[in-house]
Formats: C-alpha cells, structure tokens, sequence
DNA sequence: GCGATTGTATTACGACCATACGACCATAAG
DNA sequence: CTTATGGTCGTATGGTCGTAATACAATCGC
C-alpha cells in the first residue's frame, strides 16, 4: 500500500511546521501566504491540502511545535530556580528580541492568536500551560499547582517586555526596558 | 479657495481615523482592508487616498490617535498614585479583555505594530512616552525622568496580561491572571 | 531487473480581495 | 453660473485561499 517510504510524507510535514513556524513569527499570521509558506518549505500551493485541512489549521499546528520545541529545549537548563533566573535571563536578551524569527511564538504572535478561533487558542492554551507546569515544578517543587498563576503572570510580562521592546524606536529605552523587566520577573519570582 | 468648509474634508478625516482604530483593533491590521475601512466610514475606497498616502500612513495615524485619545480620558481620573491603581485595575479589567476594540491599541495590536516600518514604530513610541510620562508624574513627582522606565516596565507587564488572558480559552485561568497582574504591577509600582 | 501501481507534488484555475490610482460627477461656495 | 472639491466608480496589478486535473517518481510483485 505504501509506495513511498513512511515517513516521506510525514517528514515533509514537519519541514512545513517548521518553516511556517519561522515565516509566522517573522511576517506575522494574517502576512504570511499558503503560497509562501509551501515556497520556504520547498513546495508549491498546490501540495499545501494534501497535508493540512486550511490554513488556521496549520496555525495551530505550527504554533504548538514551536511551544513544544522550546520546552524541549527550556528542559536542557539547569533544574530549580536558578535554571529559571537563567531562562529569564535568555528570555528577555537583546538577541531574542532582535531575532523575532528564531524566538517565542508568544511574543510575535500573542494577539493574532488571541483573534483566532476557539480551537486554535485551545491548542495554544495546551501548550502554554505544559511550559507552564514546568517552570511551576522549578519554583515550587512540592506545589506546583499554586505556583501556576505566579509562573503564568511572569511569562505574562516576560512577553509583553519583549514585544514593546521590539516596538520602540528608541535603542537605549528598549534595551532599558529589557533590563527592568528581567529585574521585576526576578522579584515576582520570589 | 476653499468650496467647501475647510472643517468638511477634516472632519471626514477625523472619523475615518476613528473608526480605522476600532476596526484595527477588531480585526488586526493584516485582517483589515482599504475598502472595509472606507465603508466602516460610510465611504468607498477610491476616497481613501484623498486622505491618506497610504495604509501605513492610517496606521500610524490612528494607533497615535487611539492612544491620544486613552491618554485624555486619564488625564481625568483621580491624581497621583492612587489614580494609577484605579487605571491599573481598569486595564486589568474583564471588561477591557472583552471588548478590544474599545481597548487599549498596545494590547490589541503590539507585535502587528512591531512588524511595521520605522516611521510607523517611531510615531508609536512618541504617543507611548506621552503617557508613560503621565504615569512617572503621578508616581514620583519630584523625579518624573527616572521613573519613565519603571511606569514603561509596568505597561509592558499590563500589556502582555491582557493579551494573554484574551488568547487562554481557561476561563478561570484567565480570570486569575488578570488579578495577579493587578498585585504584580501595584508590588512593582512601589 | 521491470513494469504496474499508488501516493506525492505540480501546474492551472476559480472566485475573491488586496493596495493603489485615475477619470468622472454631483455638489456647494463664491 | 462658474469652479474647485470630495466622493464614487472603474481599473490595473497582484495577492489570497482552496480545488481539480495532471505529471512524476518510488516502491512493490513478478
């Protein structure tokens, strides 16, 4: 039945997640065309249904890997609260803030998604809150439950600091927001 | 020289303007066309250009506006710290997550906004200061310069809770964050 | 090793919407 | 009644999402 190995087709679909990923982070949802989307994957418009059910569906997809991705990732740093302070740190860095492309789905995309349909935010609310969990049990080990909120309110304004970061035109304003929001992040923390 | 009032071309201008900011807010300003703008206005889209050089020129224009307009209404309230809790429990509202068109531009549109050129982001950052200069004055009035980035870290944190609790389809968890957000930015503003 | 089968991707297309602009017209001020 | 003006409408060019018919290529049975 299968004619081409298995994982072809599943491999080029997540060169799509991936590269829709970057192209949504860096042109923005509503910014970034099917057309354009299949071309950075290497593909044309044509092959784009054969792989996702519409474009939203895509979104919600390539939104949630790239959560995923970074938790994968966020999972490598040292454990405790000095690995969060590290996380922070890394967070709320110039070079995140200058490569929107390569970072956090949250800050380049937080109010498309917010505009998107209840499924989508759904999968994005999945997503988030597994991060979530994660930085809890760093914060507090043995109740992680309460710590939620707190772990919620601080990624809360770890991306809006970046994103008015990112808006500013002033240099030394934008890099001085990045400093404060990295000293304030600490202070909710404890 | 001038056939018609000079007041007629202005005020037609002043109420695309307005209702450009409400349908931006809505929709996003991807998601928003000429000619759904144009008609928002009672108009059609051959006018637009009457008006504006282009669609970005809109957009800087009406995000300015927007929050020229947010700025007056606080002007209003209550001076010095205790106004700022008020405002502070104000945009940490329900209300405000529910109804973005009426709401906040930052929130609703950040990172579109931080994808947009040079002129439009500069426009931006002027109309920001001019509130987050209100803001350091009713904090510290004696020093209004150096509270600038602390009132600005504050917005940022303002700013990223709004829009999160919009994209969470956690009811409840949406709820919470916004009342952490609320003792996160009165602990910070202290 | 070879051809038939079968899944993948391409190209072409439809209907619609985007921004931008220019010709035309009704209207209101002088 | 003339004239400048604000607005409508039509157009040019290119993009959008989504679908369908077609070409291609890789694996299987023989």
């Amino acid at each position: 039945m299968a004619r081409y190995g298995k994982e072809h087709k599943l491999a080029t679909r997540q060169r799509i997640i991936e590269t829709a990923g970057r192209r949504f982070k860096r042109s923005g949802i509503d910014g970034s065309g099917v057309a354009t989307l299949m071309a950075d994957a290497g593909l044309t418009n044509g092959a784009f249904y054969a792989h996702f059910e519409s474009k939203e569906d895509l979104v919600a997809t390539a939104v949630s890997d790239q959560l995923r991705e970074q938790r994968e990732r966020l999972a490598a740093v040292a454990p405790g609260r000095a690995g969060l302070e590290q996380i922070v740190r890394a967070y709320l860095s110039p070079e995140h803030r200058d490569h929107p492309e390569e970072g956090c789905p949250s800050a380049a995309l937080l109010d498309e998604i917010s505009r998107c349909g209840e499924p989508t935010r759904r999968t994005y609310t999945d997503s988030v809150l597994a991060i979530m969990d994660d930085f809890a049990a760093r914060l507090a080990p043995e109740d992680p439950e309460s710590a939620r909120t707190t772990v919620l309110s601080v990624y809360a304004l770890m991306v809006g600091t970046l994103q008015l970061s990112r808006a500013l035109t002033d240099q030394k304003l934008a890099d001085d927001l990045l400093e404060q929001g990295i000293r304030n992040a600490l202070a909710l923390l404890d």
